[in-house]
This record gives C-alpha cells, structure tokens and sequence, in this order.
DNA sequence: CGTCCAAAGCGTCAAATAAA
DNA sequence: TTTATTTGACGCTTTGGACG
C-alpha cells in the first residue's frame, strides 16, 4: 500500500524530469545532483526551503496546493531548488525601481543553472563557449572545394577552402569594393606579424572572398556595412576578436579615421551586447522551462503525499472504531 | 484574402554586478 | 577603480491564428 505510493512518486519524479528533458538539446539541469532541502509550505504562495548547510531561502509561486499540508514526514524530502526569489518590497521607491531592485537582485540565470549542472558532468556548462558555428553545411558554390563551412549566428556563411581562400555569403550583406586590410594583435599562428585579409567583390553574386595570411580562420561575422569578425586559429580554439582597419576602398584622414574608429568601437559593442542578449534569452528559457519542470515534478509529489496521507487516515480511523 | 491581435523574437540602452 | 558581462526594460518587427 504504502510502498506502492512511494514507489509511484518515484517513476511519477522521473517521468515528468525526463519529460522536462526532452526540451533540451544538451541535457537538463534537471538531471543534476539535486540539492539536499526540506521543504515546508508557510504561506499560500510561498516556501520557506532549508538548504542542507543551514541556508533558509523562499521560492515564491511555484506550487499552489488547494490544501495545506499536514504531513511531518520523519525523512526529509529532497527536491531541486533552481533559485532563490528573494522578494522584499520597498514602499519608500518607485514602483518601477522597485521592481527593478527586486529583478536585479535574481542571481543570473548563467549561475543558476551551472549550479544545478555542477555535479553532473554530462550537463553542459553554461559558461561554456559554444561552438554551433562549426556546424557544416553543404557546400555552396565556390570556385575552388571547401574544406570547412560555417555558419554564424547571423546566417552568414563562412567557406575556408583549399587555397586559404575565405568566402564570405551572406543574403543581407552587400559586397564591399576593394580591399579590406584586418590587423591581428599577438597572433596565435607562427606566423609573425598580421594576417591580412583581402576583400574582393564578386561580380556576379553578392559573396564576398577573403585571402588569408597565416592560414586563420574566420569564424564570425555581423551585418550591417562595418562588421566586426573573430579570427581563430586552425590549431586553436581560442577566437580573438578583430576589427576593420581601413574602411573599403578609401585611405582617410587622421579626424575621419579617429571617427571610424569610434564608430568600430561603438559596431563591436553593439555586436557583442546582441550576442549577449541572445545568449541571455536562450538562458532565460532554459531558466524556464528548469522551473517548469520542478513545478511538475513538485506537484506531483504533493498529489501523492495528499494521497497518501489519505490512506493513512483511513488506516488510522479502522483501527480506531 | 485582408485585417486585427497577441505572442514571440530581436536590437538597443542602461543599470547592476563580476572580474581584472 | 576600471572594464567586461549580464539582464530587465522598451520599442519595433515578425509570425501565426481568428475573424469577417
């Protein structure tokens, strides 16, 4: 009887984190070593969670039981916690700054999530650098046969061929004229000096073909008419970034060259905040969906321990009549 | 088929926080 | 202290479904 109970809360725990799991492409944080708390309901809305080194922390929201619990289990339960809301509300500010403060207080979801990943070694690391640019694609037409394709996150893509030959495709990006000369600081490669690269239109398409020195690869690239690249070595997974020296086609003056490089400043920047709040976003779904599992898998629990405590009752009134 | 609307996504800014 | 990173907020665009 009772054995059947927790037998079921088990199976009914894995099936809804493995059913939260199949959302994800690289393994659930679900799937981490859980945290050791115990849980108790003190308010509707509102749980006070121990933490296993004396850590008391409220998670707000999450589970709206109709009825309050009654059970004083003598073994603790363990679930995952993902996070802390610590919501302390503040009449003296704005209600927009209060709710900023009460925001900017969340732990990001980068640490969230590599704590629940931390024990488990086949969870990927957030902080790890993704790599999905290195996805191969089918070959384009070019010239000469490529060896590697990429495609960066803007849907660019990237050819290295044979011939240290770069080409560059991209729908949304016009062809700039002439050539555009990159400088590389501190150059991985044995090559000393700079690589360069060399941009030439092509007549009939809007791709673009780059000639490397050092046999560098180009890994990233962004719209719009001043790009920012990353090189990375062909023995190295290190990805530097890069910036345009010199604007196609025309030499400039000192002024209008401080100008450019402020605008660099300013395109890199804005690239790499875009990047930021992709990753973010994608964090913050996977945030999401974390929660939503444990939801699931909370709610369940409470549905069996009602029904358990259910059939403890029953037991108990038998025997008492 | 065109219009409306809600949801989702994206880029940017700004503030908070972390790292150097 | 300075620089880099993270993330909420805002406005805009895109997308998909409902409706006439």
């Amino acid at each position: 009887m009772d054995t059947s109970g927790s037998s079921q809360l088990d199976s009914s725990l894995q099936d809804s984190a493995t059913d939260g799991e199949e959302n994800h492409s690289g393994g659930s944080p679900s799937s981490a070593a859980p945290t050791q708390v115990s849980v108790a309901a003190e308010s509707p809305g509102v749980t006070v969670v121990q933490l296993s080194d004396g850590q008391t922390v409220q998670v707000q929201g999450v589970i709206q039981a109709p009825q309050t619990s009654v059970i004083q289990s003598p073994q603790v339960q363990t679930v995952q916690i993902a996070t802390v809301a610590e919501l302390d509300d503040d009449e003296s500010v704005t209600d927009t700054h209060k709710r900023r403060e009460i925001l900017s207080r969340r732990p990001s979801y980068r640490k969230i999530l590599n704590e629940l990943s931390s024990d488990s070694p086949a969870v990927p690391k957030i902080d790890e650098e993704k790599t999905e640019e290195e996805v191969p694609v089918s070959s384009e037409a070019s010239a000469s046969v490529p060896t590697s394709i990429y495609q960066t996150s803007t849907g660019q893509y990237i050819a290295i061929t044979q011939g240290r030959a770069i080409q560059l495709s991209s729908p949304g990006v016009e062809a700039h004229l002439g050539a555009q000369t990159m400088t590389v600081a501190s150059s991985p490669t044995p090559q000393p000096g700079a690589a360069i690269l060399q941009c030439a239109a092509q007549p009939g398409d809007c791709s673009q073909q780059f000639y490397i020195q050092g046999g560098q690869v180009l890994i990233q690239a962004a719209t719009g008419d001043l790009p920012a690249y990353q090189l990375r070595s062909p023995n190295s997974s290190l990805a530097q970034s890069i910036v345009m020296a010199a604007s196609p086609g025309a030499m400039q003056s000192p002024s209008s060259q401080h100008a450019e490089e402020i605008t660099r400043k300013r395109e890199v920047r804005l690239m790499k905040n875009r990047e930021a709040a992709r990753e973010c976003r994608r964090k913050k779904k996977e945030y999401v969906k974390c929660l939503e599992n444990r939801v699931a898998v909370l709610e369940n629990q409470n549905k069996t321990l009602i029904e358990e405590l259910k059939a403890l009752k029953d037991i108990y009134c038998h025997k008492a009549e």
